[in-house]
DNA sequence: CTAAATGTTCTAGCTGCTAGAGGTTCAAGT
DNA sequence: ACTTGAACCTCTAGCAGCTAGAACATTTAG
C-alpha cells in the first residue's frame, strides 16, 4: 500500500495533482487509514501512469476520461479510442502550423532590427503596422 | 469618438476583452459620456491594434506591457524590444520542438491501430505501457 | 416617445494545475 | 512510551487570458 506521496513519486505526479484528479473524478476515491490518509494499490499506479502518459501527449483531461472509460470496457470498439487520438493529432498539427507562421514573422521582425533607439525600432514598427497582419482569427492560442 | 463596441469591431477584440485590458492597466481609462459610457479616439485604436497584433504573435501580456512602454518612450534603446522578441521566438521554437515529438508518437500509435475492440487497441496499449515514455518532465504544456 | 441595441458593473467560470495556511497523523529513533 | 519531524489532511485562492451571464442603465432610430 502506497501513500499519496509515493504514488506521486512513482508516476511523476505532484501530490496536489493526484488529489485534483480525484476531485474531478479521474482517479477513484482510494481507501483510507484509520487516521484518514489515502492508501493506493497497483491498480491506481497503473491508472495514474496512464493519465500522465496521455497528458504528456497533450490529451485534454476530458479526452483522457473517455480513453479511461474505453480502457475499462475491453469489449467496446477500438474506433472510439482511435478517433480520439486522431483528433488529438489534428490539434497538434494545427498548433504546429500556427507556430510555424508565428516563427516566420518573429524572425522577420528580429532580423530587421538595426539596433538604434525605439523611435525607429523594427520590432515595434511591425507591431504598430496593422497592414501586414496575420489572418484575423486567433493565431493566439497557439 | 467610438463606443467600446465599434472599437472592438475595428480591432477584432471582444468588448469584455477591452474592458479586461483596461482593468489590468494595458489600456488607459478612456473618457466617458455623461451617462457613463466609454468613448475612444484614434490613439486608443492604435494602442489596441498594437496589443492584438502582439497577442497574435503569442507575446504574453506582460511582454506586451513592456513593449508598449518602450513604444511610448522613443528615446530608449531598441535592444530591449529586440530581446523581448528574441525571447518570444525562443518560446515558439521550444513549443514547436515539443509538438514535433508529440506528433511523432501520436502518429505511431494511430498507425498501429488495427481496429478491433479495445481489448487489443494499440492506442490504449501505448498509453498503458509506461516503458516507451517520453522524457519525464513536462512535454505537457506544449 | 418607445423599443431595441448597446452600454454599464459585478461575479463566476474555463483548463490544469499549484501554492499556502493551519492543522493532524504516521513512523522512526531514543 | 514519547517525541520529533516528515508527510499527510482540508480548504481557499491564484496563475493566464479571457468569456459569459445577471441585472440594470443609456443611447439612438423610427
Amino acid at each position: 500500500m502506497l501513500t499519496i506521496g509515493s504514488l506521486g513519486k512513482k508516476t511523476g505526479t505532484k501530490v496536489q495533482t493526484v488529489r485534483y484528479y480525484e476531485q474531478i473524478g479521474l482517479m477513484p476515491e482510494p481507501g483510507r487509514t484509520e487516521g484518514g490518509q489515502r492508501r493506493y494499490g497497483d491498480a491506481e499506479v497503473d491508472r495514474l501512469s496512464f493519465i500522465r502518459h496521455a497528458r504528456q501527449l497533450g490529451f485534454p483531461l476530458e479526452a483522457i476520461r473517455e480513453l479511461l472509460d474505453l480502457s475499462d470496457n475491453p469489449d467496446r470498439s477500438c474506433h472510439e479510442a482511435d478517433s480520439i487520438a486522431r483528433r488529438q493529432l489534428k490539434q497538434v498539427e494545427l498548433r504546429m502550423d500556427r507556430l510555424k507562421a508565428l516563427r516566420t514573422e518573429l524572425k522577420r521582425m528580429i532580423h530587421e532590427c538595426s539596433g538604434g533607439n525605439t523611435a525607429d525600432c523594427k520590432v515595434l514598427e511591425v507591431l504598430r503596422d496593422h497592414s501586414e497582419c496575420l489572418t484575423d482569427h486567433d493565431a493566439i492560442g497557439a
